[in-house]
This record gives structure tokens, sequence and C-alpha cells, in this order.
DNA sequence: GCACAAAATTGTCAACTGTCCTAAATCGGA
DNA sequence: TCCGATTTAGGACAGTTGACAATTTTGTGC
């Protein structure tokens, strides 16, 4: 039941500028067990003491590096939101290869992220925080319109004749029917193993409304 | 930019059992009041004393009510999932009416309630919570599934060849498909203007994909 | 080895949290 | 009208929270 091992670093710090490198070192350890504690327990539970402790320091130390609770819950969402879109951005070049699958490609590695434990837990927690914090919603609207853009792109390629707006509507749609599927369909969910079936279902559906969509 | 009047409850009270009628409406007070902060502050605001105040009532009397803020919570994810379930009840009993349309007023209903306020504010707290909390983890997945069960019928109408579990994931996809347009075409969000170009979009692909699925 | 910036530690602060308790006020039925 | 059940007020409690100041330790570049 557990999860494979995850390769790809579940989170990017910023380059360092200035400062010791242990300092960086521990910046990446608060923020690394500040993203365990909210992935493990939610974001009630991550407080800087949580944090602090769970790190063997002491609250102090943590307010050293991170002054407030916010500036940590920005660079926490940063750090996470940053290792999707590098992620994101070496999916887009794969040249040779048909528009169809393409987009199933990319459908298929997103519903598969879903399943994973950090995926599961983390956007849902993001989700709430950006509806009531104004940075959050605007770093996080930016990750997906980040996501969207090969979306975008590959339909543009199908779908020459449709309009802008009709092609963004469907990425939309696609889009967001995928993360949809993280609450039902996501890790340790009561539909986790469906997830396949699930993913064939709706790679198959995105295509043929792309394919089909007629402009009302 | 303001909501239209609901007129629908978007609370509903269990049964008042034994107790002054007082007693009664100050706890629907407190409910109403306790959601009223979850959606607009979010669930750490969703304080005893916050509540309390915001009642303009004293918090021993909260707590004489609710003695424990996981007894506010249970109450309130209860009362608030069972008024969803009373209007999923009445939807579904609509004859005379084939199924492909029966499947798009249904989903239309779905869809227009998620670019509400509640539900789009309500929900993405209720995931969040649902990962790290038993209780809201069962309670909320007990709403998806009768939310569900409407469309499982439908489907099977649609396609009687199909298997049972064919037909479930079916429905599984539809269901979480549109569950995920509420954090990207909810109330205030940045796409919320295209949720009707998206509703038209996600009906006619479940349509789609419902008559021409094969099992693999 | 020195000087100094960076890092880490300790302690304190007011504010807030949930829970519990008792006394007073209020209500509804007899 | 009166009495018991119900509701409310008010306070006390221990624990937690985020923020901050003062201090010591550590590491780096010269």
């Amino acid at each position: 039941m557990d999860q494979p091992p995850k390769l790809v670093t579940d989170l990017l710090m910023p380059g360092r500028e200035g400062g010791y490198a242990k300092g960086y070192e521990t910046r990446e350890l608060i923020l690394r067990t500040a993203l365990h504690i909210l992935i493990e327990e939610g974001y009630r539970a991550m407080s800087m003491r949580r944090v602090a402790y769970a790190c063997g320091m002491r609250l102090g130390n943590l307010t050293y590096h991170y002054p407030t609770r916010e500036d940590l819950v920005r660079e926490l969402l940063n750090a996470v939101i940053s290792s999707y879109e590098v992620e994101f951005a070496a999916i887009v070049h794969a040249p040779g290869v048909p528009p169809d699958e393409r987009l199933a490609r990319v459908c298929g590695l997103i519903i598969e992220d879903i399943g994973s434990k950090k995926t599961t837990r983390f956007f849902p927690e993001l989700w709430a925080l950006a509806n009531h914090d104004t940075f959050v919603y605007e770093r996080m609207h930016e990750l997906y319109a980040r996501a969207r853009a090969p979306l975008v792109e590959i339909i543009a390629e199908m779908r020459p004749d449709l309009s802008e707006s009709a092609r963004f509507d469907l990425a939309l749609f696609i889009s967001a029917s995928m993360e949809g599927l993280t609450v039902f369909a996501g890790f340790q969910t009561p539909y986790a193993e469906r997830l396949p079936a699930v993913e064939q279902i709706a790679i198959r559906s995105f295509i043929d409304i792309v394919r089909s969509f007629r402009a009302p």
C-alpha cells in the first residue's frame, strides 16, 4: 500500500544567493519538513513550533530563517509549485509524435501523478488556501496556466479550425477534469484502484471531444 | 459580481428531538454562522470563539450546545451534506425523459451548482479535511456515492451491454470531472465566466463517452 | 589566528485556543 | 403561577500560537 519511491524531487529550492551553505541546507530541511507535515497532518498542524521541533531545532531558529509564518508558507508553496513547473517544461518538448498521441501522453502523466501521495494531499490543501489567500490564489493559477499551455498547443494542432477561445475552453475542461480525479481516485481514496481504468476513459474521452467538438 | 439569491437552504438541520424551540434556533444560528465563516475565511478562522462572537453570544453558550470543537465540525458537515442529499433525491425521480436528456440535466444542475459561492468555497475545504480526518472522509464519500447513483442508473439505461464495473467507472469519471471544475471555473475563480461554455463541452463529452465506450 | 557576519539558541510576550465549571436567567408545561 | 428543565453568561484553566529581543555559538574570508 506504500508509495513507489519518487526519484523526482518534490520540492525545488530557489537558488542560493549569498549566505552560508549550511543556512541553505537548513532552509531546505525546514521546507521539506513543513511539506511533510502538511501532507501527513494538514495545514492546521503545520505550525511554526511543529515544524521547528520536527526539524530538531528551536522555534527561534526557524523564525530566523522565516521571520513570519506567512513567509514560510509562501516559500513552501513556491518551492513545491516550482518543482511542477520544471516537470511540465520537460514534457512540452517531445517532437515527432502525432498530436493525439502527445495529448494521451501528457494526460497519462498528469493522471498518474494524481495517484501519488504528495499530489493527492498537497493540492486539495492548496485549493482550500487559494480561496482565502490572494498570494496562493495567484501562484496556483499561474502554475495551472503553465500546465494547460501544452494542452492548448496540442489542441491547436489537432483543431486549427477552432477559435482560440474554443481551444482554451477545451483545454480548461480537460485540465479541470483530470484534477477532479484527485479527490476520488487519488492516493488512498476509495477508488484509487480504479485510477488506471478511469485514466483510459478520460484519455479516450478527451481525444474524442477535441476531435468532434463543434462550436455552438 | 454578486451571487443570485439562493432560495434552497444551504444547510439542513437535523430534526429537533426534545429541548426548547429556542435552543433549536440557536443551534441553527451557530451552524449557519460557522458555515459563513468557513466560506468567507476558511477552516482555520472557524474557531469556537470566532463563531460564538459572530453569533452575538458568549463562548460558554456555544460550548453548551456543542461541547467540543469536533462536535461542532461534525454537525456542520452533516447539516451541509444533508442539504445536498435531499436535493439529489429530488432530482433522481424525473420520468418520461430519454436518458441522454436526463444525463444532460443532472450534469447541468451539478455544474451550475459548482458556480455558486457556497459550493466553490465549501468543497475544497471538505476535500482538504477528508485527507486527514476519518469522519469527514467517510461522510464526504457517502455523499458522493449518493450523488453518483443517479448517474450510474442513467448510464445503465443507456448502456445495458456494459459491465457493472465499466458503468461505475464511467460515472466516477463524469462525477470527478465535474467536481474538478470547482477550482477553475467556480465562483470568483479566474475562468468563472467560462463555466457555461465549459458546461456545454462537458455535457457533450459525457454523452459521447457513455455512448461510445468500448470495454478494453 | 582574527574579525565579523551568519547561524543557532534561549527566554519572554501577549494573544488566542479548546475545555470545563458554576451561577444566573429564561423557557414551557403542569 | 410555579417548578423543573433548558438555556445563557461569565470566568477560570492549561496549553498553544506567532512574534520578537537578547545572547551565544559557529563558520567564512581575509
